[in-house]
DNA sequence: TCAAAAGTGTTTACTCTACACCCATGA
DNA sequence: TCATGGGTGTAGAGTAAACACTTTTGA
């Protein structure tokens, strides 16, 4: 078997935009590495591709090493490899975002790194280009959504419907008008409603719905518009 | 300096889905390879990401050198990195579709390889995963090019109605209404209306257009829906 | 009984689609 | 003068946006 012998090999990594809603804000979760390079510095959840395995499945790893969760949401959306973006070595990293239940999210226990979540618009300096990051992923992610119905990913399993409107408001930071949003959200059959009512947020209470997973499956490949003015 | 010692590095490459269109036709720049391995083989024209450059430079110097041309749109869509996509080593590819004018291609003179135009459905076996790649980056021109205005780019300077309309034709696989598209392309303040007319395709003669390069800069990222239903 | 948020209904403007029909020209 | 594709006009359906209004319930 031939090599390419005069070739240079690189270092190849995958780093994950973990994105989560707690209700009010959009969050990330970062770790602080406790380990060189770096250590103490906060950073995107990452980890190189090994031998064995495609990026999608390192990626799918390393989440599921930090989160303890595994069918997450998952997508490649960007590849980063300026020469010196990692100054240890060279280093190209294919980025992915990732969007979970946030209450799903069950703390793991390497010392390797602290994780937290932060508040996206109270995001601190991350190492390397991982600011850069997660900007992209933020952008591919308002992409997305405004055409598929992927947010929902980030919702609990019972969830009402001023819980979702808030959460497109957080990520497109616009004020939808609730009654057309509403209206917008129930032409898409994705919705079944449920007997009971979430009484935290107003007096009068606001109904549960749960995902129609079949609509929701054969949905979310074709155009669904959900944000109309961009 | 620390280096990550016990990680494997990985052969970095780059591949190009070259879309052209020649009035009639979408077609693709394939290679066939001069050197081993494959040799005789068609493939997609490709190579190794450099030391010092990142992964979008070797994509533009790739297509450079295979097309005499800069400045080309160009798109990363995704990476392929199966552990055994290609048998001679382990190598992840990077993958991008470019669209560029069919006319504005001159012949280059590498002996690498000999250059061919294939039509998108006459594509004949490609080495690796090439085909896939193929399928995906087709998948992705029309996500993209149904809400952006990037099929222009695979227009010459002057144009008509009409051939723009066979380009989407060929694109979605669908035939349009051609007095509703017409419109939808005159509401976009994308064309330019020239004095003269092609004779070509008719009696009548269709009116050349060209593209106003402001508008066109400007409604790049902006959402414009060319195509509705998909 | 009032405030506050959930949810419904209605009006109006706009956009999309289908398709009838006119236009220009070479054969 | 007629066939052919280029191009315009128009009516009806469908969708989106604005906003008035009704419902429920704890304080």
């Amino acid at each position: 078997m031939i090599a390419y012998d005069k070739q240079s090999r690189i270092m190849l990594a995958v780093d994950c935009i973990i994105f989560g809603f707690d209700g009010n804000a959009l969050k990330l979760l970062i770790i602080e590495r406790g380990m060189l390079p770096e250590k103490g510095k906060w950073s995107l959840m990452g980890g190189f591709v090994q031998g064995d395995e495609n990026p999608n499945e390192a990626a799918s790893r390393v989440l599921n090493h930090l989160t303890g969760l595994k069918d997450i949401y998952m997508e490649q959306f960007q590849v980063f490899g300026e020469p010196r973006r990692d100054p240890t070595e060279r280093t190209v990293s294919i980025a992915y975002y990732a969007l979970i239940d946030i209450n799903k999210y069950q703390h793991q226990l390497s010392t390797d790194y602290k994780a937290a979540w932060v508040e996206l618009n109270q995001l601190p300096m991350l190492i390397f280009d991982h600011n850069e990051m997660v900007t992209a992923a933020r952008q591919q992610l308002r992409y997305k959504a405004a055409l598929h119905p992927i947010l929902f990913e980030l919702l609990p399993e019972r969830f009402t419907i001023p819980q979702i409107a808030a959460l497109f408001e957080q990520v497109y930071q616009v004020e939808l008008d609730r009654p057309n949003f509403m209206r917008k959200l129930r032409l898409t059959d994705l919705l079944i409603k449920q007997p009971d009512k979430d009484k935290e947020g107003s007096k009068r209470g606001a109904h549960y719905y749960m995902l129609n997973q079949d609509v929701y499956r054969k949905k979310f490949s074709s155009f669904v518009h959900f944000v109309t003015q961009l």
